[in-house]
DNA sequence: TCGAACGATGTCAGTGACTGTCATCGAAGA
DNA sequence: TCTTCGATGACAGTCACTGACATCGTTCGA
């Protein structure tokens, strides 16, 4: 456990987006997020390898349900089919917290270093997927084509979400989306 | 032009890549590469704007032969088949540069940031992609998805095409893909 | 042919991300 | 109470990157 003030990782998460959100990535020092939480810039570098990480703390939880619910699927279902409730599952977990997610969203779209880190962990959970999927048999390159599709599906279903206002079901945008590449890819 | 000793910008790029081939990446300073190259670390971002950019000076051209080779592709053509299209001429200009394509993917591959910025590069030729397919006429979220799809059969036909080590052929790996794709869409 | 104009380079000082090292503090157990 | 240990602070250092200004060749007009 923690001694001090508790949560101090909770605590540099949230100055962070504050600050970013205020005065913009760039323009923020990792000292300032620091001294919000009323810690110092080296015990920061403790808890996040770097500036950018510090936005990406739930990556980690994501890909973990991610592969967990696909690994769960029942052993009938086409590899497409396991992955789709993957992506149902998941967008739920964003479609009660839409504030905070576009939030974020809107400070990580607003600069190119954030935007390259969100593109890795897209890839890294592409690859956990496809490695799921190889673990239930899925030959190559299936696997990776499928996991590549569905990230795809995600990214953009979860831009249209943002854009829309939240208004817009997660769930029923991923469903038309699927669809849709299934139309383009059959012109094929 | 130029004066002094020529290309300046070329022999940075050659000492680069050397240099995160002898020793990686991250054992290269600025510095060292400037001073290979016979010039300055302040040289050296006067033509780059980073220590990564300096490895992808073709990805410029590149996206333009993409976007070029799409905009002149006959108008009957189904969006995939125009971006299939791009693809092969794309992979033909890499079929006969084996040999320093795969030296500068062995650097980028063994760096997380490398990666991170090829990921942009890839994510920038995208949404070139899907703005050529728009300017063509292409709905949405067809011209979008079409795009991810197209990038995302390049971007592993590509990796599988180094692991071979150069064997087999680019723009047959991309039709295999692109027929695996359809029938991994199709059991959704 | 000379000199002004200009673009490419060098020099230098500075900021900020990130790291290694060592001291210190506060909690938990013997 | 003493000891141990994990979390934090303090501090020096490296390196990516930037702004400002000087300098050097080239080029082009007088």
């Amino acid at each position: 456990m923690s001694r001090w003030e508790p949560n101090a990782r909770g605590r540099l998460e949230q100055a962070a987006l504050e600050l970013y959100t205020e005065r913009g990535y760039e323009q923020t020092t990792v000292a300032e997020i620091a001294k919000r939480a009323g810690l110092t810039e080296r015990t920061f570098f403790r808890h996040f390898p770097d500036k950018r990480e510090v936005l990406f703390a739930g990556a980690g939880s994501l890909q973990d349900l991610f592969v967990h619910t696909v690994t769960e699927a029942p052993d009938v279902a086409a590899p497409i089919d396991a992955v789709t409730v993957a992506l149902e599952v998941v967008a739920a977990q964003f479609q009660d917290r839409f504030d905070h997610v576009s939030r974020r969203q809107a400070v990580i779209v607003a600069n190119a270093e954030l935007r390259e880190r969100e593109l890795i962990k897209l890839a890294s959970l592409s690859a956990a997927l496809a490695d799921t999927l190889r673990r239930r048999g899925v030959g190559e390159p299936t696997a990776r084509l499928t996991a590549e599709a569905a990230v795809a599906v995600f990214k953009i279903a979860f831009e249209r979400w943002i854009e829309g206002g939240g208004e817009r079901d997660l769930t029923h945008l991923i469903r038309e989306l699927l669809a849709e590449l299934k139309a383009v890819t059959a012109g094929a």
